[in-house]
DNA sequence: TACCCCATGTAATCAGTTACATGATTAT
DNA sequence: ATAATCATGTAACTGATTACATGGGGTA
């Protein structure tokens, strides 16, 4: 039975179990740390796609430790599952980004009224951008990290900057004419 | 009936809409074309939300022309709801980047695996940007250009140039020791 | 006349989101 | 004792994707 049929946030929890057995809850929160800025899910999906593996004999359940903690454990078919949906072809990024909409149709609105929801996104990015800079020097200073999870982060910092660079260089007409709220201090390193 | 019930995909049909009928196939071209890359649509999806807002009454059809063709005018009332979403907070952008989670979890597969795939996107990407910066050139040389469409598409242009960018400062784990694929030639503007 | 492209649509399925319900444990 | 938070899950729904079916019109 080859594997057809995972989905690739399925195949992304496999590739975290692979770390060793891991409650849902883990999980949501280290996709969210590892993957989060390219790749979203939520609990609900997660709950789901570990039951519907743990039927198709990819993962396993273990004994529920305190509080109904239920560690899941990849299997060898799961490994294998892995292996098999990694070696398919990577589809084409899907980008869906609302504020992008809202300013693509902005000639149909009233003149202004979306310069708050665009002073509101850009603090956004300037805090997830300040939040990556402090992750990556950290990383970088460390030894021997991962240079996958590093290249992935990396993209979400050029991302970032990107964005903010973009915010920037907006027009008045979209902006607005007051300077930039300002980016509330965040703390250094996150996990 | 303060008109709840739209949601982005058929807001932006609304959008465009505003310029004069359309039939069901000119909005894919459209849509494809002004928000392609920040905001995809399927035919499925127009074609279903064009018959809802039918029944809602924020758009009516016109007399099928030639070949079935179906054209959808806005009405006032499609107007009044356009409005009212657009003046909805919008919600964070949300990536789906089927090579990076590949690339994260790129620790547990065999060595090599997924150069052939970065190779690939590199491309695909590296093809994108000089359509834009064709595109781009050309909006900036004409005069009149609407501010909000050139917006979007710088968005888009410094989106691409990080992509770029970041393929290119890939560690030869990743992207393999050969140079860059060639990146074929691309005709110059685009609609 | 045959073929390709334009054009519309339905059906089935899958993925993702939101809201709700529940209980156990830790900290105060 | 009480509140906060950890943790799991279900139900209902909405949105998105894929595959399929159909036929007209233009062009070679």
């Amino acid at each position: 039975m080859p594997a057809q049929d995972l989905n690739a946030t399925a195949a992304s929890l496999l590739g975290f179990l692979h770390d060793g057995p891991r409650t849902g809850w883990d999980l949501v929160a280290t996709a969210e740390a590892a993957i989060g800025p390219f790749w979203s899910l939520t609990r609900s999906q997660v709950y789901r796609e570990l039951a519907r593996m743990a039927e198709s004999g990819y993962v396993e359940a273990g004994d529920p430790g305190p509080r109904e903690r239920r560690p899941y454990e990849i299997t060898d078919a799961g490994r294998a599952a892995f292996l098999e949906w990694a070696s398919r072809e990577p589809g084409e990024e899907v980008i869906r980004f609302p504020l992008l909409l809202l300013i693509a149709l902005g000639r149909h609105m009233p003149a202004g009224q979306l310069i708050p929801a665009v002073r509101h996104h850009r603090t956004l990015h300037a805090i997830r951008l300040q939040r990556l800079e402090g992750v990556m020097q950290a990383v970088e200073a460390a030894q021997g990290a991962d240079p996958f999870a590093v290249a992935t982060m990396r993209f979400g910092l050029g991302y970032e900057r990107a964005a903010v660079a973009w915010f920037d260089d907006l027009p008045e007409e979209i902006r607005g004419t007051e300077p930039w709220p300002e980016v509330p201090p965040v703390d250094g390193a996150v996990a």
